[in-house]
DNA sequence: TGAGACGCTGTTTTT
DNA sequence: CAGCGTCTCA
């Protein structure tokens, strides 16, 4: 696997910073050059003993000082095994030890490196025991953990309780909030949802159902992966002494966004030899819905004494015309540690303020800039897209499209988070762990006249049975599905055949699966199938299955297959704001930076509001050269009437000669503009059969004529889709 | 008890 | 604009 960002920015400069061919170890030539660092960098690199504490501003160098740190580390004879890099995700902690390792060499890919969940994953496979977990316990993710509450919401029959019982989506979020911030349960519904109160009884039983539903089946989700871990260190002196003792060099990365369970695991492995360091910046905490507190970063003295505070405040990221405006999105922050950042870095253009007359021409202009940057020489994939939610790029990737610009989406929806992709994986995941009774019930639903009924029945008999596939085999089926239990056996048990390799294991789920996903997925599958495909490249670089499957859940490997490809090199990055976090790229538009979007419309209390300001300036400090702000002033809501659009409250006292502006001329708020087709389509022309042609979604066939100006198309690549002929752009071929 | 159709709703952000 | 719950029929 090729390192991904170990090319960008720092690659020229580091040519420099080999300090020679490092022949033998008696020359004694040290690793860099003192110049390569600024005083302060090198203060946090080179001191190796006690608690450090690294305030390091946007684009201060922040990752440059961890990769030199580590490189030191072993440099100085510290073994690789005795050194723990924790960071935010494994992307981030493998670049790292990439570059380390183009400074000094390959020992620095010893060094474990992963986030807090994977490094929990890998302590409790072993250790786990001790709390009663066996050691092919599965890891929940979001969806599995909501598909749990709610099987117990219908099991409790809540289900219908009334219409305002709250989802399953903010039942699991109480929880993880409670857990996280170790407030308990009652406190979190009464503060936080406080509206919800009158259901704090069932949301308290079905917390201690979803909690015996995991221990029961072998289960965990992220939070107990976290809090499973400190117990771990907590409870168990023996099993502190050997984690501590084997992590000597802790480093942990993005701490403005850990949360206080991770602090006290970061205590418990450090207290004993105090060889820490802790790297952040309050100013970009943007992690507070998963229980991390700004402040936090500043409780870090408090819990080692002595800690050296090192601050990063030179930025060789941006120009300073850039710097300028961000410096001023942050300066309006209640409370913050960080200075204000400085940059040597000469740029002549201001960051530019669009009002885009609505979102189509919002998305235009960004089309149009990319395209004229483009020209100009930049990579696309110097360029990026942000958003603060991930459904507000949904218009501008149908025009990206439409110019065939080549794009690639980070954040929202992951590929494994779709429905056919569980499904593959809920029958690996049964061949892990027999206990999964999600994944258990998620197979025993595709059958064909099985619904939640029998699959509870067929369940609790072969859950009693030591070999449970062929209890499953055996089981008393009706004559009408005994055939499809059978198979579904068959092909379980062909699955325990010792020596397969999970590619093997994939190709016989998938031909059994095929038949299956054809039919349950029957409007779209085409679409789904190449999704497929790409799971196949993926499981096709793993040696084991317990490995693969941990990794769906903690590391979701989105598009690590199309890493591979060599024309994927260069696209466009379209992304949320939180997914862009610690990247950046000479070009970077934000958009819809209106109210109600970006400030998000559920963001009320002020500490809330005081997260989506920082949550700008985190997008706004990735631009190296230029930098857009756009926001459309006409929004269109569901009932199609548009109403007006105001710029973002974090914008608007902006100084305006930090920024250059640009309106779009204004229109009348009347109904939308009806887009012009080469050949307008009318009602006349449709009928069940004909093939039309969609800018986005390619040929298809109509189906159906659903009424006045709406069809029902069928597209061979995306399947079904119901389009609106006012604002599709359907052509006749 | 399961399957399919229909209509409603609501939508941050991630390990 | 899909995912969910509800309703009806087999």
């Amino acid at each position: 696997m090729r390192e991904f960002l170990a090319c960008g920015t720092l690659a020229p400069m580091q040519q420099s910073l080999f300090s020679s061919n490092k022949t033998s170890q008696d020359s004694k030539q040290p690793l860099f050059n003192r110049k390569d660092l600024n005083p302060a960098q090198y203060e946090a690199v080179t001191t190796t003993e006690g608690p450090v504490l690294v305030i390091a501003g946007a684009g201060s160098g922040k990752t440059r000082t961890l990769v030199y740190r580590v490189a030191f580390l072993l440099e100085q004879g510290i073994i690789p095994e005795n050194i723990l890099l924790l960071t935010f995700t494994r992307k981030a902690a493998q670049e790292m030890l990439n570059r380390a390792s183009a400074i000094l060499d390959d020992s620095c890919q010893q060094v474990l490196g992963g986030t807090f969940h994977a490094v929990a994953n890998l302590l409790l496979r072993r250790h786990g025991y001790k709390l009663g977990y066996t050691a092919n316990f599965s890891i929940l993710d979001q969806a599995d953990a909501q598909g749990i509450v709610n099987l117990i919401k219908s099991s409790l029959n809540l289900g219908g309780a009334g219409k305002r019982f709250p989802t399953k989506r903010l039942i699991i979020n109480m929880f993880s909030r409670s857990v996280n911030k170790n407030i308990a349960l009652e406190n979190v519904v009464l503060d936080h949802y406080n509206h919800l109160a009158e259901y704090l009884d069932e949301i308290l039983l079905i917390r201690d159902h979803y909690k015996k539903f995991k221990i029961e089946h072998g289960l965990m989700d992220y939070d107990d992966l976290l809090v499973n871990w400190k117990k771990l260190l907590a409870r168990f002196p023996d099993v502190r002494e050997e984690i501590a003792n084997r992590f000597q060099y802790v480093l942990v990365d993005e701490y403005q966004d850990t949360n206080p369970i991770q602090a006290e695991i970061v205590r418990l492995i450090a207290s004993s030899h105090n060889n820490v360091m802790v790297v952040g910046d309050d100013s970009q905490s943007i992690y507070s819905f998963r229980g991390a507190d700004f402040r936090n970063i500043m409780d870090f003295p408090k819990i080692f004494p002595n800690t050296k505070i090192i601050r990063l405040e030179e930025n060789y990221r941006s120009t300073q015309s850039i710097l300028a405006v961000t410096n001023a999105i942050i300066e309006r922050a209640e409370e913050k540690y960080t200075k204000t950042l400085f940059s040597n870095i000469a740029g002549v253009d201001k960051p530019r303020l669009f009002a885009a007359r609505n979102e189509a021409d919002q998305a235009r202009y960004v089309v149009d800039n990319i395209m004229a940057r483009h020209k100009e020489g930049v990579s696309y994939g110097e360029m990026a897209v942000l958003f603060r939610s991930s459904f507000h790029s949904f218009k501008l990737e149908l025009e990206l499209a439409n110019h065939q610009i080549p794009f690639e989406k980070r954040g929202g929806q992951k590929l494994t988070e779709s429905a056919h992709t569980k499904d593959v994986l809920a029958y690996l995941r049964v061949l892990a762990n027999p206990q999964d009774n999600l994944s258990w019930n998620r197979i025993l639903l595709q059958l064909e006249k099985v619904g939640p009924k029998t699959a509870q029945t067929i369940l609790n008999t072969i859950k009693q049975n030591e070999e449970p596939f062929t209890a499953l085999k055996n089981y008393p089926a009706r004559n009408s599905w005994k055939k499809g239990v059978e198979n579904l056996a068959d092909m379980l048990l062909s699955l325990q055949k010792p020596g397969l390799s999970p590619v093997s294991l994939f190709d016989l789920v998938v031909e059994y699966y095929r038949p299956v996903f054809e039919r349950i997925y029957h409007d779209d599958y085409p679409r789904r199938s190449r999704d497929l495909d790409q799971i196949r490249d993926i499981i096709n670089g793993y040696a084991s299955l317990q490995a693969f499957i941990d990794d769906t859940a903690l590391d979701p490997p989105e598009s690590r297959g199309a890493e591979n490809l060599s024309e994927a090199a260069d696209k466009l990055i379209l992304s949320t704001v939180h997914s862009a976090k610690g990247l950046e790229w000479d070009t970077v538009f934000i958009i819809h930076l209106a109210e109600g979007k970006f400030p998000a419309a559920q963001s009320h209390l002020p500490e809330e509001q005081e997260e989506e300001r920082r949550l700008l300036y985190v997008a706004a400090t990735r631009a190296k050269k230029e930098l857009h702000f756009i926001y459309p002033r006409e929004v269109m809501s569901a009932d199609r009437l548009s109403s007006l659009g105001r710029i973002s409250p974090l914008l608007e006292d902006i100084p305006h000669d930090l920024l250059r502006q640009k309106n779009a001329p204004r229109t009348s708020f009347s109904q939308p503009a009806i887009q012009r087709f080469k050949k307008k389509v009318t009602d006349g022309e449709l009928a069940a059969g004909t093939t039309v042609h969609h800018p986005f979604f390619g040929e298809g066939k109509i189906e159906k004529v659903l009424g006045p100006r709406r069809v029902d198309v069928f597209f061979q690549r995306h399947g079904r889709k119901i389009l609106h002929l006012d604002y599709a752009k359907l052509e006749i071929l």
